[in-house]
DNA sequence: GTGAAAGCGCTAACAT
DNA sequence: ATGTTAGCGCTTTCAC
């Protein structure tokens, strides 16, 4: 009937000291690792607790220490989730840091600032010690509190607004340059630009880029041939649509996002049209207007962000660091067609594999 | 200097108490909601609050309680954060539980089913309210001590081992069984199957639906044709190499997993092999190899998901459910070849593009 | 090397 | 409608 008396309690560190036959003081001792105890009085506590599968509450501790628990966790922040454009670069962190002993957790903010900044607060309510952000919002001064509180913060793709921070970035405007000058080698002279938030940094200095490299072959980028404010799928294959119909149509289109490149290809396979991506494609090389895209590889981009994050929370001081990378292009071949030369319709490939 | 006497402290429920001129239980009533404070005296408190920046100690709260503080909080655990097999699920419970205010976090086990543990431990430890599993562990019992701390779990793909728990499920069986037909039907009489790992259910059930499918045509499965314990692209490619160069080579492959049929196709384009994914390809239809699958889609499972775990969040009781989904053959191309034509190899295909 | 007492910030139970 | 008291389970201080 004893057994009976402390009906499923769940035991407490008194609980131990008094199986173990020491003070509770001693028992915290040896939870927290705190030299000073007899060997022989560390084996008698740590045998009461694995007896009674002893725990300790953390919110006991928390509120004596007055110091967040904290978890191995970090966390990636994305706009969207079935982006295949970051799909690469998440699973580039989750593997560096799972590798140094961390885990990643990934959530979507669809492009909300509030969201985003919810999200941030439950994380870190939830323990994490650091997170990574993909973000285009306007004003990330509210992070500032958290950071004061021990956050770790790195920002990826896009650089942080209105503070400073540390940031691994790719440089846009080179990848839009390299993209456009691919294109005029291959004997284009009407190239499009398909962007999205005309107002993100990164969107502008992808058209900066752009234009460099139209001017340095002597050319002026058409209003007509540049679109930007395209952020779905559906928006960018419209946008091609409309190009391939234009009285004056482009010979060849830039698009920012790989994304939306896909989806663009949709339209365009087999019209002859170059495409040339800004961003990762995932098997770009398997599609059939296999695409020639301008990126850096997911996995340098990864580890170099988690290289910057994880060093901080190590402990590394100084000013912000600002990485940026340099893209590479990937010839697949939908930016050296050459234009003017006519390709069969869609239909026609397919048919192909139906006899 | 007054204001220099108790620096940075942060605010207690008592100093909110003294500003308001109240006691203390007073304040917490009126952080509670209950009921029974005079208007007034509410806004008194309320004033004092922001006056001083005020936010409630958590781990007091929750030591005072026994109530660990939830956030609205669930979480997807997959086995890779890169299967586009997955994307589409993941984006789509993301966009549900969303929908019903609630975040979902998305991290990767590795198929590690120690690994998984340790997750949901912190994951619940971080507040989490709910999680959603794919899982091929051997064992999921770990989860009761959470589930009777009032975590929901909800199983995808795969159904719980060694306990009995809520899951959403697509038929494996039919779907390989869909898919053999299929391809029976295109006349073909020689037909591999490639599958991950044998002892999971998933790969078992799709074998008996691929061997059904067989019998039903008084065929029997060639062991030379059955190949499974194939996780990673690579090991996809290498299998569908070899056949390809078999003595006696099968004329068409059914692939258990979208991501490793996409890696067969980078081998088989042009080869005239015909292919047949079991699960999702993104973008399937804009492959070279436009392949031929059978799959949920994506949005349904995760409608389906959704449901059952947020229905369990607010309080439904009964029974486990398990929910099965039929999935559907959509033939793109690769599963409609005819055995025995020879196609022009990858290489001249591309060249199309060069000029 | 070990223990006793006090208290972290909040809320449950019981007054008033 | 509001206040008083006690105590959640742990760690800190200081004493032995």
């Amino acid at each position: 009937m004893t057994s009976m008396t402390s009906r499923a309690r769940r035991p407490t560190l008194w609980d131990v000291a008094r199986v173990a036959r020491v003070s509770a003081k001693t028992v915290s001792r040896v939870l927290n690792g705190e030299r000073g105890v007899a060997a022989a009085t560390t084996a008698r506590v740590r045998a009461a607790i694995t007896q009674l599968g002893f725990e300790r509450n953390e919110a006991a501790r928390q509120l004596r220490t007055g110091s967040r628990p904290r978890a191995r966790t970090l966390c990636l922040l994305v706009p969207e989730l079935d982006d295949p454009d970051r799909a690469g670069l998440a699973a580039g962190l989750a593997g560096a840091v799972y590798a140094r002993g961390y885990s990643l957790l990934l959530t979507p903010a669809y492009g909300s600032a509030e969201r985003e900044a919810e999200l941030v607060h439950s994380l870190v309510e939830g323990g994490a010690m650091g997170v990574f952000l993909i973000s285009e919002a306007a004003d990330h001064r509210y992070l500032i509190p958290y950071l004061r509180g021990g956050l770790t913060a790195v920002f990826l793709l896009h650089p942080a607004a209105q503070m400073n921070a540390d940031c691994v970035l790719v440089d846009e405007q080179e990848a839009a340059r390299l993209a456009t000058q691919h294109l005029l080698r291959h004997w284009h002279r009407r190239i499009a630009f398909l962007g999205q938030r005309p107002e993100a940094d990164g969107t502008g200095r992808q058209l900066e880029g752009y234009q460099r490299a139209l001017a340095a072959s002597g050319l002026a980028a058409d209003p007509e041939l540049v679109r930007t404010a395209v952020h779905d799928p559906a928006g960018a294959q419209a946008a091609a649509r409309e190009w391939l119909a234009a009285p004056s149509p482009p010979t060849a289109i830039v698009v920012g996002g790989g994304r939306l490149a896909v989806a663009a290809s949709r339209v365009l396979a087999g019209s002859g049209m170059g495409l040339v991506a800004l961003g990762e494609v995932p098997d770009a090389d398997l599609l059939r207007m296999p695409l020639t895209s301008v990126s850096c590889s997911p996995p340098e981009l990864a580890t170099r962000a988690a290289e910057v994050l994880l060093q901080r929370l190590e402990g590394r001081a100084g000013p912000p660091q600002k990485v940026v990378l340099t893209p590479q292009l990937d010839a697949r071949g939908s930016g050296e067609v050459r234009p003017g030369v006519t390709r069969p319709a869609p239909e026609a490939r397919r048919a192909w594999f139906r006899r």
